[in-house]
DNA sequence: TTCCAGGTATTAC
DNA sequence: GTAATACATGGA
């Protein structure tokens, strides 16, 4: 097995439910171990734990070390537009060996530590139905992605549980994924697979990840953004509309799978994804129960929620979930 | 066994 | 235009 060392650090944070925010249904990469979460970012193996004061972070490097890439993601082109977006890039990119002291923005970048939650509430329209969601389900964050990884794994969500999501990119990342390094006697953990390797595989290839009818979607999306029709990354430079224009031109991605991607890891905080259980609590809540066509609900939610209305959908996702029992 | 799951695309009225 | 239906798989 390869030596490795492992670097610590506390992340401080307030107003962070770290298990809700891992745990919510916006990325399908966390397992829970014991009183932490462990999932890869950016190729590295990384272990989380809520503490007193914020959030403690682990990650390992090899030994020797390697060549690395992207040290974080771009900083928010849409941040100017969102006050509330505190983006902290970090220093330039190193490659070759990585101290300890190595640069921890691509983490909390992920985790978006830096936004200020009351802030956000504080946009919300003064409904009770929300307010009671928002307070619930306190510290629920919205994350920030890897604009692939979303939309290949919200690609694989359809009419699927949670749970099997989980499984199904589990399988992935397995199959087609590089593999990280990991803590000493650690079960071994893989990076998601990039597009190109999915383009480079075949459905039938796919298909033995469990993942069904998904599978031709899947590589079909691979193939197009690898050919250059569509560049993930430039869609947090546009306007809401284009890049969801953008988007569903893609096979397998209609309306909500196209707001999945765009709110957790688009920078559109107006995406507003509308899935079962959202539908469920916005007609049990602002329709009074009655049938309404999903047009309507989308027009509702676009103007209703405010600036801030993804982060109000993952509250009332959260909440319609675990907090109530609403029926159709 | 039957139902349903963080939907989408296609086909039928 | 809106309403059914197929699509794979497996947990509840």
């Amino acid at each position: 097995m390869k030596s490795s060392r492992n670097c610590r650090r506390l992340l401080p944070t307030r107003d962070y439910h770290l298990a809700a925010t891992l745990d919510s249904g916006q990325s399908f990469a966390w397992t829970h171990v014991g009183d932490a979460w462990e999932g890869v970012i950016q190729q590295r193996w990384v272990r989380l734990q809520q503490v007193p004061g914020g959030i403690e972070a682990t990650v390992t490097w090899p030994e020797p070390t390697v060549a690395y890439g992207r040290a974080c993601l771009p900083p928010s082109a849409n941040a100017d537009r969102h006050p509330c977006l505190v983006h902290t890039p970090g220093p330039a990119v190193r490659a070759g060996p990585a101290p300890p002291s190595a640069d921890w923005s691509a983490l909390t970048d992920y985790l978006q530590t830096e936004v200020e939650l009351p802030a956000i509430l504080a946009t919300f329209p003064p409904d009770p139905p929300l307010l009671e969601a928002a307070r619930c389900c306190g510290g629920l964050r919205i994350l920030r992605q890897d604009p692939w990884e979303c939309l290949a794994s919200f690609l694989l969500s359809a009419t699927k549980q949670i749970v099997q999501i989980r499984q199904v990119v589990a399988n992935l990342c397995r199959r087609f994924g590089s593999p990280v390094t990991v803590p000493p006697d650690h079960p071994p953990a893989f990076a998601f697979p990039p597009a190109h390797t999915i383009a480079n595989t075949t459905e039938s290839d796919l298909r033995q990840c469990r993942m069904g009818f998904r599978a031709r979607h899947l590589h079909e999306a691979a193939r197009r953004i690898v050919g250059g029709d569509l560049n993930l990354l430039a869609l947090r430079t546009l306007p809401l509309e284009e890049a969801r224009a953008q988007l569903l031109k893609l096979p397998g991605i209609g309306p909500k799978i196209a707001d999945c991607v765009l709110l957790f890891s688009g920078d559109q905080p107006r995406a507003f994804p509308i899935d079962v259980w959202v539908a469920r609590a916005l007609r049990h809540y602002y329709f009074a129960g009655q049938r309404v066509p999903a047009e309507e609900l989308r027009r509702f939610a676009a103007t209703h929620f405010g600036p801030w209305a993804g982060h109000a959908q993952q509250f009332l996702f959260h909440y319609a979930r675990h907090h109530v029992r609403l029926t159709d």
